[in-house]
This record gives structure tokens, sequence and C-alpha cells, in this order.
RNA sequence: CGCGGAGUGGAGCAGCAUGGUAGCUCGUCGGGCUCAUAACCCGAAGGUCGUUGGUUCAAAUCCAGCCUCCGCAA
């Protein structure tokens, strides 16, 4: 089979499917329909918002899907494609067995992980805030189960320390969409090899609540710094002062110590935590905008040596 | 009509209830101290108080409308 005669149908939602999508279009395959989530209300203006991977399919005239779910007479659509594979990126639905067994090439799948660590939805989140220094992309074939399928390859990315969420999402989704693009070519040859997970690894990184946003100063440094940059922008992470909680936006590791909670400086605004400190770089106190830890300091007249309680 | 907060020198805030001198912390500029400094001391510049109208002898402050920004919820 060849690439232009091998029907693929795609799945996926967010902006790395868009990106995936994007990519596999532009590498000459055969896209015959996509499959995404309903728009949905966004922002305060609660607008009606297509995912971006509806924006790409309609631009390329490609048929676009958004089921409510994937049973009953829905999946007449999708068997109506008569797809020899389809592709899933970050799609926010779990495919039924019957249509992982109707392409012929079965489903791909790319995960954001290096697997068996990190099933489930938030594996980048997960992978930063537990202080990893490497993540990487798996491309799997699915199964019935949460991210269990067989590997048929897989490219490891590295973890910057001061990386943030938003940031190696987007690294991974760059390389992520020519490896899933070049794998999805392998598959079509035939030139792969499917290697089993070990199922005693597996981890899970399961969707963040907003409860995981509050922190306070007596934790270590590190474990703060990879919280907040794991956990930017959604929950975030945020402690009180007086009777607000502030958010924490950006923060640097720094060598100083001290009490936990004290004020080490304000210029710029520095935090002792359980084991060394923290620098504060941006800050955005709830109900207005963010700002320099410095300015926040400046507004609330803190000065060295204050403690926080 | 989802709930709520906010617009005051370059930044962040106070002042507003009880109208009457433009305040604080930071930054900037100049000077001083110091081996040195992001530290400290002295001094200076910089503001039509978001906007429009109303009340008043007098409005940042009271009243009405408008604009903009933000947090929550979704």
């Amino acid at each position: 089979m060849n690439k232009k005669d091998t029907k693929i149908v795609f799945m996926g939602t967010p902006d790395i499917a868009r990106q995936c999508l994007s990519q596999l279009i532009e590498d000459g395959y055969n896209i015959v329909g996509v499959f995404t989530r309903e728009d949905k209300p966004v922002g305060r203006k609660q607008i009606l918002t297509p995912p971006p991977v509806k924006l790409v399919a309609q631009e390329h005239d490609i048929p676009v899907f958004q089921p409510k779910n994937l049973k009953g007479s829905r999946k007449d659509d999708l068997s109506a494609l008569a797809p020899d594979m389809i592709v899933v990126v970050a799609y926010g639905r779990i495919l039924p067995k019957e249509i992982i067994d109707m392409p012929a090439l079965g489903c791909l799948n790319l995960h954001v992980s290096l697997l068996p660590k990190y099933r489930g939805a938030a594996p980048i989140q997960w992978a930063i805030i537990n202080g990893e220094k490497r993540t990487g992309v798996s491309v799997m074939k699915i199964d019935e189960g949460l991210d269990t399928g067989d590997v048929i390859d897989v490219l490891t990315i590295d973890i910057d320390e001061n990386e943030t969420r938003p940031r190696l999402f987007e690294k991974v989704a760059e390389k992520g969409k020519e490896f899933l693009s070049h794998v999805v070519g392998c598959v079509i040859e035939g030139d792969f090899t499917l290697t089993p997970q070990d199922h005693e690894k597996a981890t899970l990184a399961p969707p963040l609540k907003k409860e995981m946003a509050d922190f306070d100063f007596t934790a270590d440094a590190q474990t703060l710094h990879n919280k907040i940059r794991g956990q930017f922008p959604w929950p975030g992470a945020q402690f009180t002062y007086g009777d607000k909680t502030v958010k924490v936006l950006e923060s640097r590791l720094r060598k100083e110590s001290g009490v936990p909670g004290q004020i080490l400086s304000t210029k710029p605004l520095v935090v002792a935590c359980a084991d060394g400190a923290l620098e504060l770089v941006t800050v955005q106190p709830r109900g207005s905008k963010a700002m320099d830890g410095t300015a926040w300091c400046a507004g609330r007249r803190l000065k060295k040596g204050d403690l926080f309680q």
C-alpha cells in the first residue's frame, strides 16, 4: 500500500492535534475525514469556539465530524469513510472496540510521554511536576485500555530546568508531529515492529485539579518550582497572602536559604523555602493582573526580612 | 442579563464612607557614603486622578452614562 491509497481518518482536538494534522496533510497523506470534539464556549464572553483541528480540516475541505460519542449510529459516519488507518492525537474520547477493529492498519495514537510512564490525560504536566529531566512522545497501536497499546516507536525529548508546561508542549508538538508523520509512513509500508509495554512500570497522569494549586513555602524550593511551571497556566500554583491568594506564574530556583516564607530580597523577589529559595519572577494576585514580583512587593510595602506566615 | 474586582506621575498601591494642600513603596535622574554593591543616606524630575456629563463656591472623592482591563465560574 502507498501513501496516496491509504485512507486515513484523523481524530484529535487541541493545538498539538492541529499541528499533527497539518503535518500529515503537508506530507501528502490522504486524510479522508476528521473527528474532533464539539465546539465549546470559551472565555468570559462564552463565545462558541471550534477546536483548532476543525479549522485546519475545513481549510483543506476535509469532512469534519463532531459526535458527542462514538457509539451507536454515529459510527456509521466513520464506517462510511472506510478508513485504512485511524490516527489519534489527544482526541479526548475512548475508542470503542468496534472502531479499534475497523481499519485494516489499526489505530495509531501519539501519546506525549515515554510509555508506560504517564498514561492518561496530563502526561506533560505530571512529568514537569515530578521534576523529570526528560519526556518524549510514543506512537502506539491503540488497544482497549488507557494508553496501554503496543509501542511502535519512541522519541525522547529533554526537559529544561525552567521549562513551563506551554513551552514544553510547544517543543513536544514541534518534534512530535514530524515523528508521527514518519511513523505513520513506516506503518503504511509495513516497516515497523510492535513492542509490548512493561505494564509493571506503568504510572498514571490523571487530569489536574484546581485544589492542587495551593502551596506554602514550607515545601522545598525544587518541588515548588516544578509545581509552578508544570501547573502553569492551569490550575496554577498559589500561596495565600492576607485574605487573598497570589498565583505565581514564573519562578526561578535560587541558592540562598533562610526561614521558610521569609523574604530574602525584594529586587528581585526571593522567598526562602524549606530547602533553598525561590525567585518569584511574575505574580498575579487574585482579581488583578500579572505583575513583577518586585512590583507586587512595592504595592504591599513588603520589605526584606518580612515573613509569609 | 452568570458572580465579582479594578482604572491615581514609568510600575505596584493608598486616599473616596465624613467633598477643600496629590500621599506611600519601587523605579528613573543628580549627589553622598563605601574596597564595593542589587545595600544605606540626601535631593530632584515626573500626574488633564479612564472618559463624558451632572450636583456644588469647590469633585480623585457624590450622582448618571460610556470605554477599557482583570479574577472566578463555565
